[in-house]
DNA sequence: GTATCATTCAACCGTATGGTTGAACAAGCA
DNA sequence: TGCTTGTTCAACCATACGGTTGAATGATAC
């Protein structure tokens, strides 16, 4: 999940899919990479579960999954609030002894 | 910076440094891997921002930077945010037109 | 000074990853 | 039916990445 938006060209693509859904050509018609290349990506997006993809007619339709991305907010929410807590133990702790 | 947060490894180097500062040989110590290797994994942490080393005698001191993760949280929350707007456009547009 | 512990650096290895091309598969339209 | 457009698949190439080992540097203790 961290891996997929690792790459500059995916979170690129995630961008624009906030904005508007679109087909694989549509995305690819905006970068210089190969439109494999492209497909590529949304693959990984895929898999990673931030997007979907669904056909429409001959072309495949892109989606993003905002609550996929809530689930990375809240991985790393985790971690900063276990952190902070931390902070503020030394803090309280700080006031105590002084 | 989401590179960095791409290896499971390094994830789990973080939820350790979340919990409590530590040398670089002491988070060594808690895997299989070489400790050069994860001397490698902190230094990666540590040019994303995400984490901190300052010397202490011999010892280097690896602490998390709570606002770089808090950043990457707002990156996320940005391009949900896009998405849950136009979804809520596109929902008062429906029911406009109902 | 030397010995020792913690860390960094450099070279190397195997595999994953981003990229390409070309062929094959779907779906609509003449 | 064939032709065109959109997408997928497979093989391939170069580079980045996770990992190793061994030597070099830093910092303390003797």
């Amino acid at each position: 999940m961290f891996g997929s938006l690792s790459d500059p060209t995916r979170r690129d693509i995630l961008k624009r899919l906030s904005r508007r859904s679109s087909s694989v050509g549509e995305i690819a018609r905006h970068y210089d990479i190969s439109f494999a290349g492209i497909a590529k990506h949304v693959d990984v997006l895929s898999r990673a579960g931030l997007v979907t993809k669904t056909r429409q007619g001959k072309e495949q339709i892109v989606e993003i999954v905002p609550e996929a991305l809530a689930n990375a907010n809240g991985y790393l929410e985790t971690y900063r609030n276990l952190w902070e807590r931390r902070l503020d133990r030394l803090d309280a702790y700080l006031k105590k002894i002084k």
